[in-house]
DNA sequence: ATAAACCCTTGAGCTTACTCTAAGTCAAGT
DNA sequence: ACTTGACTTAGAGTAAGCTCAAGGGTTTAT
């Protein structure tokens, strides 16, 4: 029921240096440690990287990361500011999904065009960057 | 069909010094400069702008970016090297929208959950971070 | 002809998010 | 006892991508 920082790096990826990086900037508020000063994380912990790295690779900074910690610590009376946050969150990655989605359309392009260009051994350009 | 530097930026909403940036950078071959040593943006230039915006947008470094840019000077030597990049750029652009949706569903759920805290006012965690 | 609003270059400075170094602690194995 | 390996701290260093400051030039309107 507990994992050293060694054994957190290998199962989320991050690197101990991260992980230690983000309990200094206070994002791992809850993470424990034992007699010798270890850190023990918990399952517990675990699920708040989830949730940090979902914002993280959502756009949003690891000050509004933190943000939303100090506001879960302080308990029920900024439900609705996280409530908010969340529903902002949305937004964001609505419209990055439909960035995502034009930009695929337009590589799919590229990759139309340069599939010819290489086998004509050669790239027409109509009117056209490339 | 010419730009100043800052109606290119009012247009792309790039500020002027990541236009120069940029330049500096490497990533705009194109852009001339007139008598007095003024830059000229052209319709093309803001072609090249779309498709460093495309890019940058999904994840390519400005390096890579540049990378591009100089296969694309060199000629049709490089064509399957561009063919490649556009498509590993695809492979990319596959798996941040997998990740993104695989977030949206975790930020719905605590949209509901929240939802429901705000109207009770307290947050019950099931076994839950939050 | 003078001010306002543009533009220029060089080079320094900033922010974010790590990433690493140095010096040291601690527990387990041989 | 001693080595190995994983951990600790504080603090410095790095890379990417801007962002700004200083000092100056040009164009346009009044």
């Amino acid at each position: 029921m507990g994992y050293s920082i060694g054994q957190v790096a290998k199962k989320t990826g991050l690197s101990v240096h991260t992980l230690r990086y983000y309990e200094k900037e206070g994002l791992l508020p809850f993470v424990r440690k034992n007699g010798s000063g270890l850190r023990v994380f918990s399952d517990s912990d675990l699920g708040w990287l989830e949730l940090i790295e979902c914002l993280k690779e959502t756009g949003l900074p690891l000050k509004g990361i933190k943000q939303y910690i100090d506001w879960y610590l302080e308990g029920d009376s900024t439900l609705q500011q996280r409530l908010d946050m969340f529903k902002q969150q949305k937004i964001r990655v609505e419209e990055q999904m439909a960035k995502l989605q034009k930009h695929m359309n337009k590589i799919n392009y590229k990759i139309e065009i340069y599939t010819k260009a290489v086998a004509e051994g050669t790239l027409h350009l109509e009117k056209e960057t490339a």
